[in-house]
DNA sequence: GCTGCCGGGTT
DNA sequence: AACCCGGCAGC
């Protein structure tokens, strides 16, 4: 079954024998703890492992994997050890290919089980991609292929498979067992894969965690959580994880089983996957520096853009202290929304985007920017004191582009008229006003005319009524604010997709067919003649018989 | 609260 | 495409 989780858990509890600190020659024996993975040398490459080992006399030591002898096989010392932990499960610096993996399975399994796996690799590869990968049903079926040239050319270590087999006879047995109790671990994330394929991929190393080591705490899995910036998407590694991983999670089981559980689990992965891409969110990195706003397509590329442009440095990632990060956002684009906003909010007042975006700058500037305070009160000011106009302009515009943003810096348009009569604004106390604004955007949020009132008597006396009109936006979203100032970061974020699929439905608000005064079939037929309505309004649609 | 109807889901 | 329904917004 998971012949993988099996290798791995080999290790994790063997005894190996280790130098001996004092260098006397004679070996100490130890049990396997943990092992982590660490680069000696960055320019040499790949990772090597280092094996934290529970000595005799309980101390915990360190050794690497060159340093340590297995136990179970003395004749072979190194050898064994190294090659099967060797077993890249796909940890994330590119060097576990799927073809090493695939390798390595093949190393602890038998002929018959190596070309059982080919089988269900072919079957499963299509299936797989039945989905979302269609498109690449070629190029991915070429290099199903090429894996098979492969591993078919490689030669499969018999003599190691009669000196593993009685070990993994001992460890197989302990694996059904624990699969047949963890299997609902196993079978529940894929859901949580399926979405990290489309959405985050963070989400989807996650999910492999448990699955893959589920027990005796194995710590130093470094999934691509802990080797690079969390912000930083690599959709490929998860995709490829992700395959080996369901291919070994069904070699296991006798073929029938394997393609009844390949069945179900292609259910589960292939089933939500469509849903999803309705929204076809796009992960996008924007720079906060002021006056920039680039949009980059990867955290590292915004991060070099910050280091270069604004930072200043010009060394490269490895002498940078984080900073970056404080100087971009992560903006999740629903780009059917967005499209559809742009290409909605457009018509309707394009003269008025361009000259918004200094200011809506200000809301959005990293706060770690010293000049950022003092202007943004000004500008603040200016708006809501001296001139109506800006604001009344701007203000619209503003919290669409803010949109594009994270959801709690929607808080910042919405805050606007209120904070500028009270405090001074910026960041923080545009928060708080944030705070008396949305309980009363909230409680009134009912209706547009209530949101009006609430407004008069904080901002200045100067706000025409203009202003008020295009918020049947803004009482639609006035919610979204006002519960997102108790909500995480991350579910703000979760939460810009609504944000996001607001505008085109304000938009649409407007264009939204005035509601007929004459009169309709309810009203003539009335509802116990329901079948004699039309259609449309049987379907609550626009009544076709009695048009206006 | 009633009503018209939009948007989206299901069959 | 037909059908259904939640929910918004005008009245």
């Amino acid at each position: 079954m998971h012949t993988r989780r099996l290798v791995k858990r080999s290790i994790l509890g063997s005894r190996v024998y280790a130098p001996s600190p004092t260098g006397d020659g004679a070996p100490l024996t130890g049990v396997v703890q943990a092992v982590k993975q660490e680069n000696r040398d960055v320019s040499t490459g790949p990772l090597r492992n280092v094996y934290t080992l529970l000595m005799q006399d309980g101390s915990l030591k360190e050794f690497s994997e060159d340093e340590i002898a297995v136990g179970f096989s003395q004749t072979t010392a190194k050898g064994p050890l190294k090659s099967s932990l060797k077993q890249s499960f796909c940890n994330g610096r590119g060097d576990g290919t799927p073809h090493q993996g695939q390798n390595g399975e093949a190393n602890s399994l038998s002929p018959d089980a190596v070309e059982g796996e080919r089988a269900v690799d072919g079957r499963r590869t299509g299936r797989t991609l039945e989905g979302p990968e269609r498109d690449h049903t070629r190029s991915v079926s070429l290099l199903d292929q090429k894996r098979k040239v492969v591993s078919s050319s490689i030669d499969v270590p018999h003599a190691r498979k009669s000196e593993e087999e009685v070990d993994m006879d001992k460890v197989t047995a302990a694996m059904v067992l624990t699969s047949l109790s963890s299997s609902p671990l196993v079978r529940s994330p894929p859901v949580k894969v399926s979405e990290g394929l489309n959405g985050s991929w963070k989400e989807s190393g996650v999910g492999f965690t448990p699955s893959s080591y589920s027990s005796s705490g194995y710590w130093s899995w470094s999934g691509p959580s802990d080797q690079s910036n969390p912000s930083t998407p690599s959709p490929p590694l998860s995709a490829d994880c992700f395959k080996p991983f369901r291919m070994s999670s069904v070699n296991g089981p006798p073929p029938d089983d394997a393609i009844d559980e390949q069945d179900g689990s292609s259910l589960l992965f292939d089933e939500p996957i469509p849903r999803k891409r309705k929204n076809s969110m796009k992960v996008m990195f924007k720079c906060l520096w002021k006056n920039c706003g680039k949009v980059l397509s990867t955290a590292a590329g915004i991060q070099r853009h910050i280091r270069t442009v604004h930072l200043g440095r010009n060394c490269d990632s490895d002498c940078s202290d984080g900073e970056e990060d404080f100087y971009y956002s992560e903006i999740k684009l629903n780009t059917d929304s967005v499209a559809d906003g742009l290409s909605s909010l457009s018509p309707v007042s394009p003269s008025v985007l361009a000259p918004i975006s200094p200011p809506h700058d200000h809301h959005r500037r990293p706060p770690a920017e010293g000049s950022n305070g003092t202007n943004g009160n000004k500008d603040n000011h200016s708006h809501t004191h001296s001139n109506s106009t800006p604001l009344s302009r701007s203000a619209p515009s503003a919290l669409y582009l803010i949109h594009a943003e994270h959801a709690y810096q929607a808080t910042a348009p919405v805050t606007i008229p209120f904070s500028g009569s009270g405090s001074g604004p910026g960041p923080g106390s545009a928060a708080s006003g944030s705070a008396a604004s949305g309980s009363a955007a909230s409680g009134s949020a009912a209706s547009g005319s209530a949101a009006s009132t609430s407004f008069t008597p904080s901002s200045s006396s100067t706000f025409s009524i203009s202003w008020q009109s295009p918020p049947v936006t803004f009482t639609g979203t006035a919610a979204s604010p006002t519960h997102s100032r108790t909500q995480s970061f991350g579910e703000q974020r979760s939460q810009t997709i609504a944000v996001l699929s607001s505008p085109p439905r304000a938009t649409g608000s407007l264009s939204r067919k005035s509601r007929g005064e004459g009169k309709k079939c309810r009203k003539v037929y009335g509802m116990e003649n329901r079948d004699m309505w039309c259609t449309a309004c049987r379907w609550k649609k626009a009544c076709q018989r009695f048009t206006d």
